[in-house]
RNA sequence: GUCUCUGUAGCUCAGCUGGAUAGAGCAUUCGCCUCCUAAGCGAAGGGUCGCAGGUUCAACUCCUGCCAGAGACGCCA
């Protein structure tokens, strides 16, 4: 069920009739304001416009032809003209109860499955396996597991790709150091338990000890020629930081597999070829010793083009080389319609040129759309971005322990009685919940500022804000002795609480739609926020289970209550965030 | 220097293809627990939407210029 999509219909076709031309934009929204009705329709003073006719008039033919369609049908209760040529539409409570029933059916809750599915490769996370993931790899991992599980809620294809950091001059110094440690009798494993502390030793043998900086070179010369005894070092390596990767996905409830997993490395067998038909088509060429592409279409004012470089003058390759392979990969081996990939905001120019230069070879067909999302980075409390090389950065894992841990005491407090099993359970959801929610719900392209508070709190507009509204309804259905599946009954809409709670359910698909297009998981945050807000309101004005309340409305309340409670816990299920019955 | 992104309430942020009186949360102030869970509800105050022009019936939204912050820009990813 998607209203816009149906309004926008009818009200085209009414514009058709009043004289205007096919595919004429009604400008269907929601409205602004309650007094303006449910979904208002702008279209008609743009196309006035156009026409030079008045406005007015053009709308009350318009208006003509939309009262059949709309009031005679029984979906809105009346149509309104306002100023210069508003077209307000106030839906029918009865029409809004029965889609609503309809939905209430349906195990998809109303929301349409895609006539055409689309393959989706969505690349996401790509933390580096040099080192432990820490709070800049939140962004990427969550946004894009909430895109991913929007779509394939909707009934995509999805290929999830974890283009993992696994390869380059950083792993000659990791090595080298691993090499050592086992000679030394150590374990890989645990020598390998702090990633973060194993590279900080690495790195500091690397600037101050002796001949250590020769070893680490030649040891990268030795994994990029396909060494075994450096191979299996290496791969033993990112065995065990892949693990530690997995670990942080399932404390975050995100989807990816070990299977997910196309690191760089596994396009460098790929990448000679890469270069090679990029000369043989003359996209580039050599310059300095080095293959670039120039790119003509981002020249700038002065028409000087913009410098890609693809292969060093020494013969290596670089992300950029790996990223067109990854290109052809997808839209040739995959067969993707669409590629989405989330990484921050300062590889943005590089994409651009990616995309640019990939389509120029053909390794990336006209079809194939390719959406590459960027996001602000994560900066500290004095406005300055986290360095990942200076130490100081906060590990992922301890961001998530103390969310859970803080939601432990919170709840202890509230629930002294509380037993042990099931306080952590409600710690973890809340507070993990918490924490997603807190990065999910923001939009912004903008950089942002990292701050515990803002993280982790409870109140407001958060995690727990939405879980709690669940659990309410979990509480009444216990409290009314039946189950939330049992409820068949078609609600019916009287109060004005009852009227906004029906109309913001049945929106779920309007805004699955904008999550997908324009990969911004904060609309359906968002709208779960507002869900939860008008239950709560809806909770405060409409008694269900009080004493005085007839058996009828009772059941079309809680009808109304089942709804919320699927809605919720679907919502937050695409986000990755989970639901308890009580807390 | 060139290009990109950002600038909205004290703070953190929403604001959909231009639409009607710019919205939330936190913080502040005032109400509401003889119980459908107060992690809640209701209400109040709080704004030159960075600045200045332009486009038009209408601009936070589009265009131009400027100011401020961040980032990227030939051999890191």
């Amino acid at each position: 069920m998607n209203i816009k999509q149906l309004l926008s219909d009818i009200v085209q076709k009414a514009m058709v009739a009043a004289g205007l031309p096919e595919g004429t934009n009604p400008a269907v929204s929601q409205s602004s304001k309650p007094q303006f009705g449910d979904y208002q329709a702008n279209g008609v003073m743009g196309a006035a416009k156009k026409l030079k006719t008045n406005p007015r008039e053009l709308a009350t033919k318009v208006v003509e032809s939309l009262t059949p369609a709309l009031v005679s049908a029984g979906i809105a209760e009346k149509i309104e003209l306002a100023g210069p040529g508003f077209i307000n539409i106030h839906l029918d409570k009865a029409w809004l109860a029965n889609q609503l029933a309809a939905s209430a059916k349906d195990k998809q809750l109303g929301v349409t499955q895609r006539e055409v599915p689309q393959t989706v490769v969505v690349d996401y996370s790509a933390p580096n396996l040099a080192k432990e993931m820490h709070v800049g790899h939140l962004r990427s991992t969550i946004i894009g597991d909430a895109v991913v599980r929007a779509l394939e809620f909707r009934g995509d294809k999805v290929i999830r790709q974890n283009h993992m950091g696994d390869w380059g001059t950083q792993f000659g110094m990791l090595l080298a150091h691993l090499s050592d440690k086992l000679a030394a009798n150590e374990v890989a494993e645990t020598a390998l338990a702090d990633l973060e502390n194993f590279y900080r030793e690495a790195k500091v043998r690397f600037d101050d000890e002796e001949g250590f900086a020769d070893r680490a070179r030649e040891y990268v010369v030795k994994l990029q020629s396909g060494d075994a005894e450096c191979d299996k070092l290496w791969q033993q390596f990112i065995d065990i930081s892949i693990t530690h990767s997995e670990e942080i996905y399932h404390k975050l409830n995100v989807t990816l597999k070990r299977s997910d997993i196309m690191g760089e490395s596994a396009y460098n067998a790929d990448l000679p070829k890469v270069i090679d038909e990029l000369m043989a088509k003359e996209i580039a060429v050599e310059d300095q010793g080095a293959k670039v592409v120039f790119i003509d279409e981002m020249a700038n004012k002065d028409g000087e083009p913009s410098v890609f470089i693809v292969q060093k003058s020494g013969g290596g390759y670089l992300y950029a080389t790996t990223d067109l392979s990854a290109c052809r990969y997808r839209s040739g081996e995959l067969n993707a319609d669409r590629i989405v990939i989330f990484t921050d905001a300062r590889q943005s120019l590089h994409f651009k040129q990616v995309e640019i230069v990939a389509r120029k070879a053909g390794f990336l067909p006209d079809n194939v759309a390719y959406d590459h999302c960027p996001f602000g980075m994560m900066m500290g409390d004095d406005g300055k971005p986290f360095k990942t090389r200076t130490g100081g950065t906060i590990k992922l894992a301890e961001l998530l322990d103390e969310a859970v841990s803080r939601a432990t005491e919170l709840i202890k407090e509230k629930n002294p009685e509380i037993d042990s099993e099931l306080l952590s359970e409600i710690s973890r959801k809340v507070g993990i919940g918490a924490v997603k929610f807190a990065d999910l719900s923001k939009n912004r392209t903008s950089d942002y500022i990292f701050n515990w508070q803002t993280m982790l709190s409870f109140e407001g507009a958060t995690a727990p804000y939405l879980q709690y509204a669940f659990s309410r309804i979990q509480s009444i259905f216990r409290k009314a002795e039946v189950s939330a599946n049992s409820i068949s009954t078609k609600a019916t809409i009287t109060e004005p609480q009852e009227k906004a709670l029906a109309l913001k359910l049945l929106q779920l698909e309007e805004v699955l739609d904008s999550v997908i297009s324009e990969c911004t998981p904060n609309l359906l945050c968002n709208y779960l926020y507002e869900l939860a807000s008008l239950y709560m309101s809806f909770y405060e004005a409409c008694p269900i289970l009080k004493d005085d309340i007839s058996d009828e409305v009772k059941t079309s309340r809680l009808a109304l209550c089942a709804n919320v409670a699927n809605t919720l816990s679907q919502g937050l299920d695409i986000l990755g965030i989970e639901v308890m019955d009580r807390m």
